[in-house]
DNA sequence: TCCCCGAATACTGTTGACAATATTGTTGGC
DNA sequence: GCCAACAATATTGTCAACAGTATTCGGGGA
């Protein structure tokens, strides 16, 4: 969010592991996030913690009441369509506007991450999907030229990992990610913006179904 | 930003009344925020200053260096039309994602807040006038129904007056936003999307065009 | 005169203790 | 046995003092 990363601070720690534990659901929502408690898991002083709580509040991955503190975020079938349609709309237009053809060395670099994210699910290693995972999406969102819109882009993702995760552990699920990847890949090789698009949006479909039928909120 | 706003504390209060210094020009660009100063001049401590700083940092305000301080955030001419870019993205999609006829009692509301912004702007009370200003465009784009998008216009807004108003404090500008206003009240009455969508991207270019010519920057 | 180096200054970062508030548990009246 | 008022606990919010770090200023040497 910030436009340069200041160096890895202890309060920029707990804000990732948080998020780490969020997506990989060993938090839930509305689960309390007692400051102490987490003073003492990161061996530090409540000051920090309470920083990483607020920025979790700014990112919307925690909500905050005043006296009566911090509890994971739970959003409702409903915002959970508004937000990946949010996630369509950015994504749709970040695949748009990349300048295409763009530097080979991307291709490679791309590649390298789409390998690792394929090597990490097949060792079932869930902390180095994720990473890979994200890894790849930032890179190429960023490649749209626009630090707004690759922000805000990172932003929703962030805040989708609420909701995803507590379907997505499933190995389908996951290699036919990998596979999109393989294929968004392909579209950003072969110049073609549109396919792109329809590709990256078509990604963010199954996480969402998933998530909705489990809670019988299909429409 | 957080999904519902929560007693304001005197944090919130900070970061308001430090953002409205931002708009009206009170606060310049690279300008030195001091927090034993702030301190002083809201009569707290340090500690709530430090979180509203960090708070408006997040939101890409002002730019916090370690062991430095903050300052007013500054945008290149590059950024700033990204900045612009991404607001015509989310903007468009908004308006295009109006329900519409929507109910005629918000024809009436925003009529009122378009009066008032009028009002203000024969009254040469800026403050009035900005404050109107960003509730017409809040109450009119939260008509879209997805938070989320709605959020993040209001986010690009916030920064963007950053290089607003160091540009539109003349009459005739603000005359055009007036009359912008009344235009997209129309299109509402209208129930035609594409118009809402075409003046409000409209509506975004002056300021944009402004900052640049002044930077000797224009394409 | 110029440049390097150390002291003084100004500011941010951190800590521990204390105050305020909400929640839980307990007692007494009916 | 049930409810209200009160006490105890848990947790967050605030504060003042101290430590750490960057910047500025001034002196000594070439």
């Amino acid at each position: 969010m910030s436009r340069e990363s200041h160096a890895p601070t202890s309060v920029q720690t707990i804000t990732r592991t948080l998020e780490v534990d969020i997506v990989l659901g060993r938090l839930y929502p509305r689960e309390r996030l007692v400051e102490e408690q987490l003073a003492n898991r990161f061996e530090t002083s409540r000051h920090v913690v309470r920083q990483a709580l607020l920025e979790l509040e700014i990112a919307g991955l925690v909500v905050r009441e005043a006296n009566k503190g911090a509890t994971v975020c739970e959003y409702s079938a409903e915002e959970v369509n508004q937000l990946y349609q949010m996630r369509g709309i950015v994504e749709w237009q970040a695949a748009m506007l990349i300048p295409l053809p763009i530097d080979p060395a991307y291709h490679a670099r791309l590649e390298t991450i789409c390998d690792e994210h394929a090597a990490a699910i097949s060792a079932s290693d869930m902390i180095r999907v994720v990473a890979a995972n994200k890894e790849f999406h930032q890179v190429a969102y960023r490649l749209c030229g626009n630090h707004f819109l690759a922000d805000v882009i990172d932003e929703m993702a962030k805040k989708s990992n609420l909701v995803r995760f507590t379907s997505s552990t499933d190995l389908v699920r996951l290699k036919q990610a990998r596979d999109e990847h393989y294929q968004i890949l392909a579209a950003l090789k072969q110049n073609d913006n549109v396919a792109l698009a329809e590709i990256s949006v078509k990604h963010l479909q199954p996480s969402r179904l998933m998530y909705l039928e489990k809670r019988g909120h299909l429409a």
